[in-house]
DNA sequence: TTCATACTTCGACCATAGCCGAAGCATCCG
DNA sequence: CGGATGCTTCGGCTATGGTCGAAGTATGAA
């Protein structure tokens, strides 16, 4: 009667109806703000609050303080694998949610996140990054690996001179509206700067979109996401 | 922030400690009874009830009544994967619990149940049954397939006699102490009778156990368990 | 039949925990 | 520097639901 791996804890965490809303929202594999996951499971943000700490502590969450937001994702395969278990014996209705985002097409597509880019454009060019090697998740951390060093060096980014500066080079920085992974850090900012240099693209005044030229864009194509091959 | 699938109503079932204690005491595979489950989660037997027809209703059992008894299980395979995964999140300490069955090796051995051969003997006739296609089970009926009835007739069950009255030829029934199943039924009281005609066991006088002869439990292995191959 | 056991139902008690209003930090923006 | 936004903490309200005692039903044993 005693002991017990406590399955009864988690079970528990997931079997109140406003944290069950908010873990079938996160199933999108998207990361959504306490704000928006508050609004999924239709309490307050209080509330959300206190949800959503119980979930951390209990492990089903994974959490990412972005400024004064706070990103919220499923902490791994395996409470996603459990979750669809659930699903399943709730043998019910279809299921799915999540309104995210901005609307404004120009700002999914380029924006500036604090100075680097961000949008549809910027997670592109984190993929491609990753994909070719030129990046590599170390855990926590974010590397430049000698290819991709080489890469930044050809490109104009003065590496070295980041060097000597204590902020760190590569970050991770999770993007609104696609809601995956784009490069910040001072190679990030040092990328912007350097396509704006190169007037492949510029910032809109007053507002955070990035437009860039037909030129540009067709360049920023071939010779950064088309470094692919 | 509305809708959903009602995976909180079945995590909400698993999520109370009580029931969470008697989900794994049930996943060694073995049906218990309300009685050992109330003990198992240490909790009075009214207390149990409420619990078990909830998760009866939410479909993670499956009830069998045995006369006064009701036995209950993990209703199927999904139901033990979810309970696995969970207890995968929970990643805690070991678990393991039950203790179950009679202590008496004769009556674990061969005893009579009603009316019918149940223990270790009568389970492993029950699946030698199972395994050579002599018995199938047809959703919730069990009948005898066309080679099962020739052995019985081969083995001095009078099957017509039996037929022309009015009580079910096979049923399955619940092993007390392997809590599996073994065969009832007027066959199954049938073949009883025919081991006790052939001198191969005997009743044991106020008391349940079945006793084999030496000779007797050797002619059982080779001629109806060892009909396997 | 009578007694014992297994389970269920009813009713009441009470603790847990979800919920929100209000107030407090932290961060970003102009 | 204010002012706005996002999140957290605190306090108190309330309802849900787990719990058991007592009484009721069903089955098996003597």
């Amino acid at each position: 009667m005693k002991e017990g791996p406590d399955i009864a804890r988690i079970a528990a965490l997931i079997g109140d109806p406003a944290r069950a809303n908010m873990l079938t929202a996160l199933m999108t594999g998207k990361a959504l703000t306490a704000t928006e996951l508050a609004a999924e499971a239709g309490i307050t943000g209080q509330t959300a609050s206190s949800h959503l700490s119980k979930m951390d502590d209990g492990g089903l969450l994974r959490v990412r303080k972005q400024g004064r937001h706070k990103y919220f994702s499923l902490a791994n395969d395996d409470v996603a694998t459990v979750l669809e278990g659930l699903m399943g014996l709730a043998a019910k209705t279809g299921h799915l949610r999540t309104r995210t985002g901005p609307k404004d097409a120009p700002l999914r597509k380029a924006r500036v996140c604090y100075n680097h880019l961000a949008g549809d454009m910027g997670t592109r060019m984190f993929d491609a990054f990753i994909a070719q090697g030129y990046l590599r998740t170390t855990g926590e951390a974010l590397e430049l690996s000698p290819m991709g060093e080489d890469f930044m060096r050809r490109f104009g980014v003065d590496l070295d001179g980041l060097r000597r500066a204590k902020a760190p080079l590569c970050r991770e920085c999770l993007d609104w509206s696609a809601r995956r992974s784009h490069l910040a850090g001072s190679v990030g900012r040092a990328l912007l700067t350097r396509f704006e240099d190169l007037g492949w693209a510029r910032r809109t005044a007053g507002s955070r979109v990035v437009t860039f030229t037909r030129q540009g864009e067709r360049q920023f194509l071939t010779e950064v996401i088309g470094a692919l091959r």
